[in-house]
DNA sequence: GACGTATAATTAGCCTGTCAATTATTGATA
DNA sequence: TATCAATAATTGACAGGCTAATTATACGTC
């Protein structure tokens, strides 16, 4: 019997395989969608923010960033209240990208769970979620 | 509530989380325990063979041996039928990594299991399972 | 107001991961 | 036998991920 550890690993490898066609052909590299999700959810944010929602190195926002802006996915502008500090906002192109992403996200799910029962799918995602809080994930 | 794409990610980051203070500490960097794991169950074989098992491209596997042959855990050497392959072996500290890296692999399951009856676990394991199937994963 | 600490962002160096192209070898076929 | 397609491994270019170090600014305290 194969551990968690793997099993968990290959799924989530499997969801990225799945999705990486229409990752390449909407010019997204991975990570970046989470990227965008939170900046259309939340509107524009500190780089702070966004390493934080997708528990990632701030440095790696920073550059992931870098590409973004240079693929006019997102902007960033000064912050006045903190000169530290700068703002990331979604471009028009950016905003389009994350609901075509959505869909293909949903299509993923739907073909991840054919064939769940709606009880198994509400068991799935709370034992998902217990085993994230597990391991020291947020609650929420 | 959060997307099943979501929350496996962040399960399996999770994961890497709790473990990257061993890795760290062994010297082993991420993706690398996996080709260990492959190479102490199955013996010397091909890079082919890791790829395949770690559904990964043989480039990566060609550059991760490269890392891992500096840091004395595989060694390469060459293969009498084909000339155009190699075989790749573990060396002992190879060896005696993958054994260590296996029993943190079972804390780090027994903490993000804690509270799940027997009943649970196996439930979790049949729901992963089929997960991986229905997208496109190996059988078995 | 000055000092020390904390915070926002960035940079450099390394590893894993991708794709595309290259090299060497094998094997099948005309 | 010559050729042509498939296969094993590698390399280059690029992106995401980490740590550690750096820079600029903000803030709390004396």
């Amino acid at each position: 019997m194969e551990s968690f550890h793997m099993l968990i690993f290959r799924v989530f490898h499997r969801q990225r395989q799945f999705l990486r066609p229409y990752m390449s052909r909407m010019g997204l590299a991975p990570g970046q969608p989470r990227v965008l999700h939170y900046l259309e959810q939340n509107g524009p944010c500190r780089q702070r923010a966004l390493a934080e929602y997708n528990e990632v190195d701030p440095a790696t926002i920073c550059r992931m960033l870098d590409t973004m802006e240079k693929s006019g996915l997102i902007t960033r502008r000064a912050d006045r209240q903190d000169r530290r500090a700068g703002l990331v906002s979604l471009t028009e192109a950016g905003r389009q990208a994350t609901l075509r992403w959505r869909e293909r996200c949903r299509e993923m799910e739907e073909v991840m769970l054919q064939d769940f029962s709606q009880q198994e799918r509400e068991q799935f995602h709370r034992l998902l979620k217990r085993a994230y809080r597990n391991l020291g994930g947020k609650q929420g």
